[in-house]
DNA sequence: TAGCTACTAAACAGCC
DNA sequence: GGGCTGTTTAGTAGCT
């Protein structure tokens, strides 16, 4: 390794003498003001460019609004100034923050591609805005075009209503009908944009700041008139209710069209603005949700309707806001279907990230297993190890090899622990943390639930060499193993360790001998190793940064985007539930996470105690009569059985215990 | 960037 | 002498 670094410098050290420095120097020290010239004259380009481009957009765009309002007036054939007002607000644009940069006309663009003033990365990008910004214009052009429809049926049947005011009622409910088909009309448009923005918003095109989530849905709502609003939500709640009619007959439907309900009423009034909860809480005495200060849009003093964050300082403010702020209206309706469709789209993310992991699943373990002449395992030592310790390494033991079926190996995800997934297998090459030590993970559920994909694949288990030992010894009926032991083991548990025996082996023998943790008594037997969990718990100083950032990695890796974790971490936060059952997507959560920790707790107390009530020779560690190595003794490290159990709850130096505590608290705040 | 930790490789010694 | 076991050192790499 110093050869191939000495080499590197030697060839860095003669590239650099390769008479470029000279020239090269020479030539940068004149080049700059040059560049920076032309830099200059490029930034003017694009400039230029960009401002023609948005003055003709803004004319274009000018243009277009005069002749629709043109078009509206002819149609309508009247325009009062209040329905002037309307109209211009039925005119705000989806988003107003979509609209900030313009759409190049293909015209403009091919002017820019001819200048050539801006790098194709930047032509790539500024392509897939104008895609995705002409994809809005389409989409709000649509929806403006659905809305003025709806609106002049509207007036139209206004005037008819007005002229037949004594009409029969027969007439009515052809009218009730016709307003109802509109209505509907109207359902499929929002829904449509909702589903349009969402994808938008989860493509990255496009921000909806938590605070604007009922934006675009409030602008298109601002053209519903209060009879529309009060329809809709019936639709609605009619929808629940009478899904509880088949639950629970008799149950009566709220009665919406009072437009100020009884205060006594406020939870049924603010269960309207959530139908399921509604729906299954009403029956509920309201008392006890007084009195269990429960109720799924209050946490922590913090009012969790979507944008709002309300704090306060006693539950009834919360529920007096509630019931002043988000009452029925046009917004919090707009925000109820928009968290509906949130989940929805969840759900189905979630889907098809289900599908995708299953996958990806399936690829990697066929291709771990393919009759390969070179099989090369996953996840594994870098290319360089393998090259190198290809021709001095045993060919694979037998394995087990049962014929290898998309579905066999994957049996984990149907389970509830932690599970192999992409997480655990993340990366080719040298694993340097696993996370069994990084997070105190203990390696025995994901051992358990995972035994047969390691005793199958070919996959380097997420954990260190001191876990994996640590684990060998635990699950022994005496806690001791030999070294053969533990090499059998190894080999038994994981494929991978039926390769490249020298290597692991070494490292075995390596973290036996380093790590104060392993014991070697000597007992009748022979040689045997044993587990100090006092020590092995302090080896370990490593401390878990924080549970965002725990969140944040574990979501990174799994490959959301940091809008869908934005509303996942809120989704999670505000139902109190592990972000994904681990069965499902099989990554440690926070709540397998937490878990993980509070077994970890307990199984070091417990091997603290069983260390201090087992006090057979031979079998306890801690009074081992033959300790082989001689380590100066801190007077803390070596306090008894009892003080075992009494540092693992008070040691300072138990920190991840401390974060324990955090990581638990995060969890309550969850 | 420094410090810590984990992994890999290797050398060496003692024992069977 | 060879293999196994155990110890130690060194270099590299990832993470905080």
């Amino acid at each position: 390794m110093m050869q191939e670094s000495g080499t590197e410098a030697t060839s860095n050290g003669l590239a650099n003498q390769n008479g470029g420095a000279s020239v090269e120097g020479g030539a940068k020290s004149a080049t700059p003001s040059v560049e920076v010239t032309a830099a200059d004259l490029l930034h003017l380009q694009q400039h230029q460019a960009l401002q023609v481009a948005r003055q003709i957009i803004l004319q274009q765009h000018q243009q277009q609004q005069q002749q629709q309002q043109q078009q509206l007036q002819q149609i309508t054939g009247r325009k009062s100034p209040k329905a002037n007002d309307k109209q211009q607000s039925l005119q705000v644009p989806v988003s107003v923050a979509m609209m900030t940069p313009q759409v190049i006309t293909p015209q403009q663009m091919q002017q820019i591609l001819q200048q050539q003033v801006l790098s194709p990365q930047q032509l790539q990008v500024l392509l897939q805005q104008q895609q995705a910004l002409m994809l809005q214009q389409q989409l709000q052009e649509f929806y403006k075009k659905q809305q003025e429809q709806l609106h002049l049926q509207l007036l139209q049947q206004q005037q008819q209503q007005q002229q037949q005011h004594a009409g029969s009622k027969q007439n009515k409910e052809q009218v009730s009908a016709q307003q109802l088909a509109f209505q509907q009309q109207l359902l499929q448009v929002q829904q449509v944009q909702q589903q349009h923005l969402l994808n938008l918003q989860r493509q990255g095109l496009l921000t909806i700041q938590p605070g604007q989530t009922g934006l675009p849905l409030h602008s298109l709502t601002q053209g519903m008139i209060p009879a529309e609003l009060q329809q809709l939500w019936k639709e609605v709640t009619n929808a629940h209710v009478k899904e509880e009619h088949n639950h629970n007959n008799g149950h009566r439907g709220l009665d919406l069209s009072s437009p100020a309900p009884p205060k006594n009423t406020h939870l049924n009034h603010h269960a309207s603005s959530n139908g399921q909860y509604m729906s299954h809480k009403r029956e509920a005495s309201t008392h006890e949700d007084h009195s269990h200060h429960s109720h799924p849009l209050y946490g922590h003093g913090v009012c969790k309707w979507p944008g709002c964050e309300a704090v306060f300082d006693d539950f009834y403010s919360f529920l007096k806001h509630l019931n002043n702020e988000h009452a029925l209206d046009d917004r919090s309706t707009a925000q109820c279907r928009v968290q509906m469709q949130v989940v929805q789209q969840l759900e189905l993310q979630l889907a098809k990230d289900k599908e995708r992991l299953q996958a990806m699943m399936t690829h990697l373990h066929v291709k771990s297993t393919e009759p390969k002449n070179t099989p090369q395992p996953l996840n594994l030592v870098s290319n360089v190890t393998l090259s190198k310790s290809a021709h001095s390494a045993s060919p694979p033991l037998s394995l087990p090899q049962t014929p290898t079926t998309p579905t066999a190996p994957l049996t984990p995800l149907s389970q509830t622990h932690s599970v192999i997934t992409a997480n655990s297998l993340h990366g080719v090459g040298p694993m340097r943390r696993r996370y069994s030590d990084k997070y105190n993970m203990p390696i025995s559920p994901d051992l358990s639930q995972n035994k047969e994909f390691y005793m199958n694949a070919e996959v380097r288990p997420p954990f260190t060499y001191a876990s994996l030992i640590r684990q060998a010894i635990l699950e022994s009926p005496e806690k001791q193993l030999t070294l053969n032991e533990v090499y059998n083991w190894f080999t038994r548990m994981f494929a991978y360790f039926r390769r490249n025996a020298a290597t692991w082996k070494n490292a075995v023998r390596h973290n036996l001998s380093l790590h104060k943790c392993f014991v070697r008594v000597e007992n009748v037997k022979g040689a045997v190793w044993t587990v100090d969990e006092l020590e092995f718990q302090k080896r370990r100083p490593q401390k878990i940064s924080g549970s965002p950032n725990l969140v944040k990695n574990i979501q990174t890796s799994l490959g959301y985007g940091p809008t869908l974790s934005a509303a996942f971490q809120a989704s999670m936060a505000e139902n109190n539930i592990p972000l994904y059952t681990t069965g499902s997507i099989g990554s440690p959560t926070l709540h397998s996470l937490a878990h993980a920790f509070r077994e970890e707790m307990n199984g070091a107390m417990d091997h603290g105690n069983s260390n201090g009530s087992d006090s057979s020779p031979g079998r306890s560690p801690l009074p081992a009569m033959h300790h082989i190595k001689e380590e100066p003794l801190d007077p803390e490290d070596h306090e008894g059985p009892l003080s075992l159990v009494t540092t693992a709850n008070h040691s300072p130096d138990f920190d991840h215990h401390r974060d324990y505590d955090d990581e638990q608290g995060h969890d309550d705040m969850l």
